[in-house]
DNA sequence: CATGAATGAGACTTCATTCAT
DNA sequence: TATGAATGAAGTCTCATTCAT
């Protein structure tokens, strides 16, 4: 999965939508990225984001109605794109198919959202500020969420419980664990620690264990 | 431990100084908490939080100098509560005399700072939320993190792998993956999803199980 | 002259009216004039009085109404001390009784003044700087200034004109042209270059013969 | 010299800087110079030199980023221009060339200057007032003063002392008996009493021959 | 498309003054 | 008499947004 598979290419080809932009606009965009993730959106001014972008003060509102606007234009589609990989048509078909153990599964995922994290890490480093603040933001987010990811990623998980491979946790409970756990790694890898030196490979492969031996039966 | 156990006491009561207050200090802060909560430090006026407190806007500024102030004299005090109870002056004895098993430990630290959270939960959110933006309250807190917790907690760690409780990996690893697992869980129960009814006792022991198997070595 | 005056201390008496004054009352315009020939009377705040003169910020009004009453207190009595030693009943029996010379006269005057400015150096520059914003302050001053000294000072010029001591200049040029020069002296000496070590004496010489040969027709 | 010389007008020329300004900020320099004058720096609010500019208020702070910078730009070209006649390259030859005699270069000077003090009279009186309490203001004009025209006025009070037109005065006391003639004859003129009809002809001679017959010796 | 001067609402903050204690 | 918490008007300044050029 470290490879795009042909089912996300159509999913993600939605998201190269710096087409249509202008030159101006996307400096409007970088600019607004790299102000919005260090002091927040309150936090941000205009001006400053139009200085930072060499463009009249003007100009930013010539391609976004409003501040806000422009940043749902940022943070947006970031909601699809994270969550992309899970959003799949027929997901245990996929499984079946392409990951037979769980442990193969576990590993694909957080290295494909690594890689994402770190592409993408100012934007959702805003996402994350800012979906408490904004109702359609949030709303929006819950939608995708629980329509696209929720019930396939149950679907999984009971997948690989019937197959013994983990406990028989509820779906939601066992969920939370693997997120948890997941997105602990990636905040302390890209927001805590982010100068500390680690071995990634191996943090991955511990973190990975980790999930697996929660998950399984201890043996008497 | 959901007792607060007497070496905290000391420490605890630093806190209650409310004491000095005015009755409108109280509310100021009060309105504050609940208003910096719901739209972040930078998304705030001053002035709704004087309408709030029922007070005149002046008043703020004789008992702080700064809205900053305001902000820090909320959200300072909670870092050190926070961490209060792992600031333990000697540790291992703690851990000697009162959890001779690790899944007692862990036990007893999820309900106490499940508690806390509950309680103090609207200046906690301030707290994630404004860290990010406030170079002197990271700084602090790291500060304080590595000095009063760090170490002890590495400490505990390598107790109870001396003691083959836990596998060996290494402490700051385990560290996070046992964070990751109660911070996530609390967020889950407190802010995504704090109006599902579950049950507390059955997801907590969940989670306790699911760190204590995934720091288990699987019997082949 | 530089001993007060037997027909001036009934004046002067006037000035001591620290009598009735508190303790606090004292500090309280000590600090007023401190901080008011620093900053001046509008970018001063009462407040920043009341903490130089360790006094709460309510006391300043339980003996003045307004900060401007304050500020009248301090500076209208100067006005009265300025213009004292011109202030004389008979001056020209005054004259010829004790400054039989235009030279006497004028240091006489240039040397008790100067000890005036330099004991009430600040409230003078208060005063000064204050004048020109405060109707009543330009009024009350312009009323005694042209009622106590005005004549009095025309009809020692021309008494010395007659005398034939000084040229048959128009009274006021006169005046005008000394003035400026005694003023002009210590305004150097005092605010310009208050730190210069200079010959005092000396200057006070130079200066009196500046003014008597600039008042006296040049022999062909 | 009341017809500009030209080694003065490459000086006066940096003056007319009007040019790079909007229609309104000319309006709100206007109107901050004629506030300004009346209540002083402090005492005057921004909200009323925006309704006397006829311009919304946050349109000076678009032109000067801080009131005291609308202050500065101001009172600081003042300094220079008021410096000006007296910055010349090479001040003897000057002297040499026009000024044969004392008597010409002071008319010359107390002409010149007087034009300058009614063209420029309110700005003069801001920067009057605003000295003691600008530090930056302070050092600025003595540097600019004591380097562009304090040697070159010595040297030209000693060139005048040489040819035996004026007595062997120290040259500060020389030039302080001086300034403060011509000083106190323009405060006269246009802030003690600017709507008394003199004849000003008639004070100027006064004034020029009282500061020529103060410097010169008189003879026994 | 782009500019940047202009706006005016509203942000944070100060301050003279009042008043219950 | 003295205090100092409280006030609210006013102050300086910011900022998203508009519009003529």
């Amino acid at each position: 999965m470290s490879q795009v598979e042909p089912w996300l290419q159509e999913l993600l080809r939605l998201n190269d939508e710096e087409e249509k932009m202008t030159e101006k606009q996307i400096k409007i965009v970088q600019a607004a990225v790299e102000i919005f993730s260090q002091k927040g959106f309150a936090g941000s001014s205009t001006s400053e984001i139009a200085q930072k972008a060499g463009v009249a003060e003007g100009t930013i509102f010539r391609h976004y109605k409003t501040k806000k606007e422009l940043l749902l234009s940022i943070v947006a589609p970031i909601m699809t794109k994270l969550i992309a990989p899970f959003a799949v048509k027929d997901f245990t078909k996929v499984l079946d198919a392409e990951y037979p153990s769980m442990e193969q599964y576990l590993r694909a995922i957080i290295v494909n959202r690594m890689e994402f994290a770190r592409k993408h890490f100012a934007v959702l480093k805003i996402f994350l500020h800012e979906i408490p603040f904004h109702t359609e933001l949030r709303e929006q987010f819950q939608e995708t969420f629980s329509k696209l990811v929720l019930e396939k990623a149950y679907k999984a998980i009971r997948h690989f419980q019937a197959e013994g491979q983990i406990i028989e946790l509820p779906a939601p409970t066992t969920m939370r664990l693997i997120i948890s756990t997941i997105v602990g790694f990636l905040i302390t890898r890209f927001l805590l620690a982010p100068n500390a030196d680690w071995d990634e490979e191996v943090e991955i492969e511990h973190t990975i264990q980790f999930i697996l031996n929660g998950l399984t039966l201890r043996k008497a």
